[in-house]
This record gives C-alpha cells, structure tokens and sequence, in this order.
RNA sequence: GUGGGCGUAGCUCAGUUGGUUAGAGCGCCAGGUUGUGGCCCUGGAGGCCGGGGGUUCAAAUCCCCUCGUUCACCCCA
C-alpha cells in the first residue's frame, strides 16, 4: 500500500458498487416499464441550472434554497447551482423549448442526480438520485391519482413491502394563506404555552408545530384548526375524487393532515410513500400539485402535478428486505490452459466464444491448474473448459460442468454450439 | 448549523489496571507429489492502531486538538 495520502470521495457523496447496481437497474426497468405504461417520456436536463431558476422556482424563504444548495460563480461570473430536485428544471425545459405547444398534456419523468448541501445520515446524502415525474396541463384529482396509482404500481413492480401512502390536501394558495393566518393567531395567543422550538415555528414553519414530539405541545394541537377542515367546498370535492379515485383501483391509503411539502410551490394534493426499514428519514417518495409553478417561471399558466422518488431510499429497503440470495452457477465458461501452448490455444477460443456471444473468462497467465480452478469456482461459472497436451493434439476441449462434476471431451469447433444449446 | 456514537489488516472486530516482535475470523495469494474447483489442512502477504500535539521511563490504551465516519435534530427524497 503506497504511503501518500489516500484521496477519498467528497463528504455525503458515495460510490455505487458493483455489487449494489443490480437494485438500481431493477429500479430503472421498473421505471421505464410503468412509466411508460402511463404515457410518460423521458427528459434529460442538466446538473447546473441558472441559480435563479431554483431560488424563484423552490422559493426564496425554503431551507432548501436559503441553506443547501451548492451554489458558485462559474468562470465567467455567472452565479450556478447543481440542481437540488428535479422540478423546476424540467419546468424550465418545458417552458423553454415550447412542450405545451405538441399537446395540452405533457407527461415526463427523470432520473438522476440532485445535490444538496446537508449532514448525511441514514437515507440522506449531499449526491443522492431522485425519479420524478411531472404531469403537466391539467388540474384534476383524476391526474393526481393517476400519479399515485402509477406510483402504487411501481412499488408492487419492485415487490417493496411494509409501503405506507399518507395523502393531503393543502388547498388553494388563497384558501392555505387564509388558514394560516388564523392558525398564526391562535398560536401567537398561546406562544407562552408552547415549547422553544415551536416558538421559532409561528414564524418559520406554522404547520410543523402540529409534529413536534413535546406533549404539552401536542395537547394544545388538537385545539388548533385542521387545514383539511378550513378548505372550501371545491377543494374537499376535489380531495374527495382523489381519494375515490384511488380506492376504485385499490390502492391503501390513509388521510394525514400532517402532511406538508418543503418546497413552496405546492398546493392542493400531497403524498407520501414511507417504509420503517429506512429508520428516521422514513419517506422515500414525495410529490403533490403545483398549479403556480410554470407560470412564476416565465411560462404560460399551467397547472401540474408531479413527485420524487429517493431511489438510495428504494435501495435501503430493497436491501433490507431481500430474499435470500442464490449463489446458483452462471451459465458461462472459464478456459484453462496448462501450459504455454494450451494457454494460447485457449486465448483464441476466449475470442471466439465471446464473439459468438458465450460469457466467457480465463487468466492473463498461465498458473496451475489448481489456481485456475479455484478462480472459475468463485465466480460460479457452470463450465471450465479445461486445455492440455493432451486436448492440443487432440484438438478438443475439456468440458467440466461444475455444477455436477460430469465432464466430456468436446471438439474445439463444437464448444461454442454446445456451450449456446446445454447451457 | 446543533448533539451523541465510532475510527486497530481488504471486511467484521478482539486487545485485560498504560508494559517486549499488535491478534482472531472471513477474504486474498500459494501449497497439500504427475492434469481437477467447492469442504478440509498448511503457509504467506497485508497495520506508523485516522492525523497532530501533550502526560509518562513507557501510549492502540490517558488528556487536548483536528480530520473522517455514523446516527439523530433541523429539514427533506
């Protein structure tokens, strides 16, 4: 091990490995499969964005924007930040290149990686990878559910279990403003009986008052006014819909007025997937309705509706709650050769089984036979194709099914046909 | 930004009240007589005990600082 200093990767930013891809592949056929199945294209935007893309777009006042962006002068003096969700800059996209133009609706989804400059801890990264999708052109309960009935989907597609849906609605903008107000009031009129934190709340995050864990709190929060109750008669139809909507395709859900989203932009609808495997950080999709968005961007007005989904979440519970994995022998062949001349006859059939599509492996030197085995046992190939004097003369090759311990001499043409059909 | 836990071999961890050449399991590499893997046996490589400073005759062990990591708060996916 060399003595300089060891480089390692930037804080909260880790490495994928090998032996973890298989779930993120999973998770993206799983995308592309029901995505697809609801009408939804892909759009690819870019990790840097205008700063003030993100800070009119998620809000000027959101922790999100006021603390943890990664945010910098680029080399021409322009202020830059690698994107910290998806939204707003595939609203960006949508507006700049016209996409209301093709059809009135317009369904797109996203994978990638956002960055947000935060303490890591279980589930939360400063890289992380969301999937979103943003349904653009309508404002109906029924585009709302149809979101979360896909998200449903795709939750039984990757077999997650123990998945809990929590939905809300946070009404209007105006109807949301006018509730609190009111809810302003009554906790300024009980400030002192309230705890330090929530204190601070009143002004910052009103509706965060009603989960703080303090009991004194809590009692005082079932005096307060539910936002769900304050909604108008157009909103609770609404949210009714949704709701409807969702159980005629049977999808579980259980009503939270609790539910709130960070991000200012959204109203009316907002859910929530959540799984106790992923311990304090315990939602793993978010999304909701953000009729205003489009426009305060600079484009047409267009109501919306779309989510994230945190896919290093997806992993931690695809982890926590996979089966018992199979240490079964892949269908492939590992060549041996035995000495200088077997060894390079065994180079030129490497090249061609692989040519001929076979899965096949062997050494960079010639070593014993014993260690050229071992190696073909641990990466659980079925075949080692075993080359000697013997084989050379005879122009064969020494098939060895590890798997049974049969093995049969085959002839160096035939290897590639036997290796594609008994495989 | 705040608070707690943890940094000893590639990995998971032992390391007694400070006391010789710092250990185990797994993994890796090589052997166990002629050309046969897994199981078993033997051997080997691999550690400035995260870094810096201090106390001491003596520090992996005690103290301070620092860096890293992890969990939680805040907030969010």
């Amino acid at each position: 091990m060399s003595k300089k200093k060891k480089i390692q990767s930037i804080t909260g930013m880790s490495d994928i490995l090998p032996d973890e891809i298989p779930y993120w592949q999973k998770i993206e056929e799983a995308t592309k499969e029901v995505f697809g199945r609801y009408g939804f294209s892909e759009i690819r935007t870019p990790l840097l964005e205008d700063t003030a893309l993100f800070a009119r777009g998620i809000g000027e006042g959101t922790q999100v924007v006021q603390k943890e962006m990664y945010t910098f002068e680029d080399r021409g003096g322009d202020m830059v930040t690698l994107r910290p969700e998806g939204t707003a800059s595939v609203v960006r996209s949508y507006i700049q290149n016209s996409l209301y133009a093709k059809d009135a609706i317009t369904k797109l989804y996203y994978k990638g990686p956002m960055f947000r400059y935060e303490r890591p801890q279980k589930g939360r990264l400063r890289q992380f990878h969301q999937i979103g999708a943003e349904l653009m052109g309508v404002d109906s309960p029924l585009a709302d559910a149809e979101l979360v009935i896909m998200l449903a989907r795709w939750v039984q597609c990757l077999g997650l279990k123990d998945v809990v849906l929590q939905v809300n609605s946070l009404g209007t903008v105006a109807e949301r403003a006018a509730y609190l107000q009111d809810l302003t009031k009554q906790l300024e009129a009980k400030r002192d009986e309230l705890c330090e934190e929530c204190q601070e709340r009143i002004t910052k995050n009103h509706l965060r008052v009603f989960d703080c864990k303090n009991r004194s709190c809590q009692a005082l929060c079932k005096g307060f006014p539910k936002l769900l109750d304050s909604l108008g008669e157009e909103s609770k139809a609404e949210f009714n819909v949704f709701c409807d909507t969702l159980k005629e395709a049977k999808v579980e859900f259980s009503i939270n007025p609790l539910i709130v989203r960070g991000l200012d932009y959204y109203e009316k609808t907002a859910f929530e997937f959540t799984c106790d495997a992923l311990g304090s950080q315990n939602a793993f999709v978010g999304g909701g309705r953000y009729n205003n968005l489009v426009e305060e961007l600079g484009g047409p007005a267009t109501p919306a509706v779309g989510f994230g989904i945190g896919c290093e979440r997806v992993v931690l519970i695809m982890q926590a709650q996979k089966a018992e994995q199979d240490a079964s022998f892949q269908d492939g062949i590992y060549l041996i050769g035995l000495d200088e001349n077997s060894f390079t006859l065994c180079r030129r059939l490497l090249q061609d089984l692989r040519d001929q599509g076979v899965f096949a492996e062997m050494d960079y030197n010639v070593k014993s036979m014993k260690s050229q085995m071992r190696r073909a046992n641990k990466l659980r190939f079925k075949y080692a194709g075993i080359v000697g004097e013997e084989e050379c003369k005879n122009n064969t090759v020494l098939l060895k099914n590890l798997e049974s311990g049969e093995q049969e001499a085959v002839n160096v043409g035939d290897l590639g046909m036997s290796l594609v059909s008994g495989g």
